[in-house]
DNA sequence: TAGGCCATCTGGTCCT
DNA sequence: AGGACCAGATGGCCTA
């Protein structure tokens, strides 16, 4: 059962009329812990009440005006340790939320990579940026599975997945997709979204497709020209 | 220097 | 209650 959070502050306080500094016991790992525990079980701040009860009765006894200051004093010094105290709790959160989110994306930018590493490479090892990658993801998907249809209707005998797709095989389509100049036809931007290869189920889309066996096996309508009529070359999976 | 991309921080919301 | 997810803000780096 946590303390309360009045009652950590006031053992705090005590702590820090015997000597210790505020920044003192805020790095303590432990007194850090209760702080966390007693402040998730009393819910919003708490104003501290120490030594409050005791005021009027100070004030009728003769000679307390000294002692009644003094509370008034502890008392403001209370609740300015206790704002900081809140405060560190809430920076202690969000640095461990900050930790999370930074993992969180470091997870997203790897499987972004991965994503990457079994999309076609090109040989001066343009990094696709990450909307790039998601959108020739789009579109290579597409068009692969636009192959095996075509090669299945076209060509016979055989699995057009076996001869199009050896299992230990990735197609690799060579040459730049200078991203700048043809921004638009890779995908992104408002023209991107007009595409035939935004929505591969559009008749636009299939018309644009062409196989030959004499050209890559697959083929990006919206890619830039060089590309599209180059020697698919394989390199192996690993 | 403007614009694009990216990493990080941050507060809000939803889910378990 | 705590974590995951999300979107906006911000600043740094790079390139045309």
């Amino acid at each position: 059962m946590p303390a309360p959070l009045e009652t950590c502050i006031s053992d705090l306080d005590c702590a820090s009329s015997s000597g210790s500094d505020l920044s003192g016991f805020l790095t303590d790992e432990e007194d850090c812990a209760r702080l966390q525990q007693a402040a998730s079980a009393s819910g919003p701040p708490v104003p501290a009440r120490r030594g409050a009860p005791n005021i009027s009765r100070a004030s009728e006894v003769p000679g307390a005006q000294d002692d009644q200051q003094e509370r008034r004093r502890r008392r403001g010094r209370t609740r300015v340790r206790s704002e900081a105290l809140l405060h560190s709790l809430r920076r202690s959160r969000r640095v461990k939320a900050n930790d999370r989110e930074r993992n969180r994306m470091h997870n997203l930018n790897a499987a972004l990579d991965a994503l990457r590493s079994v999309l076609p490479s090109f040989p001066d090892d343009t990094k696709l940026t990450k909307i790039e990658t998601l959108r020739f993801a789009y579109n290579y998907i597409w068009a692969l599975a636009e192959t095996l249809r075509l090669a299945d209707q076209g060509l016979p005998g055989g699995s057009a997945r076996e001869r199009l797709l050896p299992p230990q095989c990735v197609p690799c389509l060579p040459g730049p997709p200078s991203p700048a100049s043809d921004a638009e036809s890779w995908g992104s931007g408002a023209a991107a979204a007009a595409s035939p290869l935004s929505d591969p189920s559009s008749p636009a889309a299939s018309e644009d497709f062409t196989y030959s066996p004499s050209e890559p096996a697959f083929s990006f309508p919206s890619l830039p020209k060089d590309l599209l009529h180059t020697t698919p070359c394989f390199i192996p999976y690993h």
